[in-house]
DNA sequence: GTAGGGTTAG
């Protein structure tokens, strides 16, 4: 510090007339302390409004990734500055708010102050402008903007336009949006068409995107790195493996392969698709990897169930320098919860605040999981009780499903009394907790909460599963006969069954005592719950040694899982088995999540 | 200067 220009008298530094490279060292200087000092000293000597000095320190306060103290003091330094009448002064500001979260309102005020001293916005303007609405979701804020566009025909600019798309999106807008995308010439701009595709992307609407995806094609329009990322994301939500695996072969051939972002996604596709090989190919033969990529192969380990391999590759990013974020903390207590790796992951869990990132709801999710799941019943419940922050119905969710696994129907009873009071409209809090009293005895108990379930109105949503064999998907609704070869599927599982007892298998007690209590219904649909008939069609449909790939989107039940571990070793299959977002690896009797699930 | 990758539980 003491060898810094900026610690000398700074006066002297600056000539009376800057022009040319302004000021060598000020490019460099990028603490608020040494900008003021410089300022002050310009101001001091009549610079104060010079153009090169004042682009240059608002250039420095707004750049990417500027503390928003920075950007405060940008908006003093221009404030400062009798009648700015450059639009490139305003311009440089706004992309400072248009880099912030929070920056809409201030960026409406900077427009307000444009139109006043009479300096007519450009299209930079306007994308700037737009940009920190688009950030801040501020709606009102982007129509006034959009408004100003229109008057001063900057609004149907290629580089507007996009911004515009982008802005109605992001604030919730979709009709704006498609009004602004029915505003590009023949519709044949790559760039709107990623706005839109992103837009449907990011409000979960995949098959949106994927329609908007087909339509650029089909006008020839070459889809570009953005394209294929947000698609990518549209498969990773979908589980469209297929269309992922083409995406990659068009990734290939168009030589977008190299992208950090782009790889990225194709792992996050290949991991949410259930193909875990694919997303080591691809994680292993990138030539550089950022945080992302890193935190990505770790969830999508975590999320296979292969803990420990999480935890090495988790050990091995630090070791390379790359710093760990949130997300990644999320990754590896995740693994370390489907592993029963309790202490490693609250020791993880105490090193977050090393790398000074604080604990959100999902990290206390993940350690609620982790003491949850291995049995710390008592304990989890302590711990969300005297957390620093209010639980969600969810955190509580985590425990009410671990009691129904360890069978604590005393603390599953208050745990459930603590749901309602904070969600009382959701399904599978009551089925998991009527279960838990069926294992349990407490007919009484269940039967009351079946009685609330109905009085409440509860929606159930059937169990679907889905099996693709020969390039062809099969879909099975659990009970129901509405797939055409369901009834060979059905006895199918009838003879798995049969096999399946003979080597320890036991159909799970709620199944059993809907048979005792005469509803035939309830059996049926438990005994062919959507995942068995799937499984049982592959076995159909497959010789031993091939690789069964079972979608379900809804949660695995252990019974299900149980007869899955049974059949890849008796009927020589492996078994890759979707639960919710989790992939389970069955071979040889074996469960990747070692039954930690 | 437009658009893009990772986020608990059930």
């Amino acid at each position: 510090m003491s060898s810094s220009p900026l610690t000398a008298t700074p006066t002297p530094l600056l000539p009376a007339k800057p022009k040319g490279p302004l000021l060598p060292h000020l490019p460099h200087c990028t603490s608020l302390r040494a900008l003021a000092q410089l300022h002050a000293a310009a101001v001091k000597s009549g610079l104060g409004a010079h153009p090169a000095l004042v682009t240059r320190l608002l250039t420095l306060c707004t750049k990417q990734g500027a503390a928003p103290a920075h950007l405060a003091y940008a908006r003093q330094v221009f404030d400062r500055i009798p009648s700015p009448g450059d639009v490139v002064w305003y311009n440089t500001l706004l992309r400072g708010y248009a880099r912030s979260s929070d920056g809409a309102a201030e960026a409406a005020r900077v427009l307000a102050r444009m139109l006043e001293e009479g300096v007519a916005p450009d299209t930079y303007t306007f994308v700037s402008l737009l940009k920190a609405c688009a950030a801040a979701r501020a709606g009102e804020e982007g129509r006034q903007a959009h408004g100003v566009a229109v008057k001063t025909g900057a609004a149907d600019h290629e580089y507007v336009l996009p911004t515009l798309i982008n802005m109605y999106a992001e604030c919730g807008d979709a009709r704006s949006a498609r009004a602004m995308f029915g505003r590009v010439p023949n519709g044949d701009c790559v760039v709107s068409y990623n706005a839109m595709i992103t837009a449907a992307v990011r409000s979960s609407r995949p098959g949106e995107a994927l329609v908007l995806f087909r339509e650029m094609q089909a006008k020839g329009l070459k889809p570009t790195s953005v394209t294929v990322t947000s698609v990518l994301s549209a498969c990773a939500l979908l589980g469209a493996l297929e269309l992922g695996r083409w995406i990659h072969e068009y990734v290939r051939k168009a030589g977008l392969d190299s992208l950090v972002k782009v790889n990225t996604a194709l792992i996050d596709m290949y991991g949410k698709c259930g193909s875990l090989e694919d997303a080591i190919d691809v994680f292993q033969g990138m030539e550089s990897r950022d945080r992302q990529a890193w935190s990505v192969m770790i969830v999508a380990y975590a999320n296979h169930s292969y803990g420990r391999e999480a935890i090495s590759l988790f050990e091995e990013m630090k070791k390379q320098g790359i710093r760990p974020d949130a997300v990644t903390f999320l990754g590896v207590l995740y693994a370390c919860s489907h592993s029963g790796m309790v202490s490693e992951g609250l020791q993880y869990f105490d090193s977050m605040r090393e790398y000074g990132i604080v604990p959100g709801i999902k990290h206390y999710g993940c350690v609620t999981d982790l003491l949850a799941r291995s049995g710390q019943l008592e304990k989890a419940y302590k711990f969300i009780d005297e957390l620093p922050i209010q639980p969600t119905a969810i955190l509580w969710r985590t425990l009410l499903s671990a009691c129904g696994s360890h069978g604590a129907v005393d603390l599953g009873k208050r745990v459930f009394e603590r749901i309602l009071e904070l969600d009382d409209t959701h399904g599978s809090d009551y089925v998991i907790f009527s279960n838990l009293c069926a294992n349990t005895g407490k007919w009484e108990e269940m039967n009351r909460v079946r009685k609330l379930m109905n009085e409440k109105g509860v929606v159930k949503v059937p169990g679907c599963s889905s099996i693709e064999i020969d390039n062809r998907v099969h879909e099975f609704f659990a009970g129901d006969g509405r797939h055409p070869q369901s009834q060979d599927a059905r006895r199918m599982v009838d003879q798995v069954i049969e096999q399946l007892k003979l080597v320890g298998y036991v159909p799970n007690t709620s199944q059993v005592f809907h048979v005792e209590m005469g509803e035939e219904e309830k059996a049926t649909s438990l005994r062919y719950h959507s995942e068995k008939l799937a499984i049982s069609f592959g076995l159909l449909n497959t010789s031993p040694g091939t690789t069964l790939r079972v979608v379900k989107n809804l949660r695995v039940c252990p019974d299900c899982h149980s007869m899955a571990k049974l059949v890849s070793m008796l009927f020589n299959r492996r078994i890759i088995l979707r639960d919710l977002n989790r992939f389970h690896h069955f071979e040889d009797g074996v469960c990747s999540c070692g039954d930690y699930w």
